[in-house]
DNA sequence: ATATAACATCGATAGGCGTCTATCCATGTG
DNA sequence: CACATGGATAGACGCCTATCGATGTTATAT
């Protein structure tokens, strides 16, 4: 409950890389296997794996193994809170830690007292 | 106007750090002065200035200075470009990479044929 | 002019990250 | 059982980054 941040920090992590970033666009249209999203990028099946498993980590991708496969699904949930997250930390709000802390006071932004 | 996944990790990347992502936290509330931030860190000067020049560098912050003093504030325009590109990232949609090419058909996300 | 305060820049360092090759595990097929 | 295939893991390499102290720059004050 207490760190947000730190929390969310793992979410942007995981969207830093462009690789991972097309890949949660592919996913967004639905449930692959593994060796498709291999098919989409100039990486080889470890790296792949790499990133899909920073994607799993953070909990934006669900893995589900079916045989010898594995499908890869978006975890709405989990987007859906990310974007929240997101949204509260850049607008104007009551509990702010800018208001949690009386060292700021806007409207006296001045460094000059 | 072709790669706005690469033009948008490097917001990902800005936000990837508890640091960053309190400093635009307290910045949504108002513009703040360069000092009054750096009271809400355990961080030096330099890091600070290192750190918002990333958060200006990548479009999030706008800077102003004023005598000796520099004023930061959220860019409310690249914040909102940022979030629509996240929902669009995060969300089924026509145009989707996954649709562009012809590698990828949903419905049968099985590998075998 | 000189001192001081607010920031920026430079250079160094320690740790993190993306990628690869090599290898192993699990599953399916003859 | 032997073998092929999908995927994960381990280790290595090069690059990037967060942080610091030291120094430079700019503006205010005396």
């Amino acid at each position: 409950m207490s760190d947000k941040y730190a929390e969310n920090v793992e979410l942007f992590k995981a969207l830093s890389d462009k690789n991972r970033l097309m890949i949660i666009d592919i996913l967004s249209c639905g449930e692959l296997c593994a060796c498709k999203i291999l098919a989409e990028f100039d990486i080889t099946q470890p790296t792949l794996s790499h990133h899909m498993k920073i994607l799993c980590n953070c909990g934006l991708v669900s893995a589900r193994k079916e045989g010898k496969w594995m499908y890869y699904s978006l975890n709405e949930k989990a987007v859906r809170d990310f974007t929240v997250f997101l949204q509260r930390v850049t607008s104007s709000k009551e509990d702010c830690i800018c208001k949690s802390r009386n060292v700021i006071k806007h409207g006296d932004a001045q460094c000059n007292e």
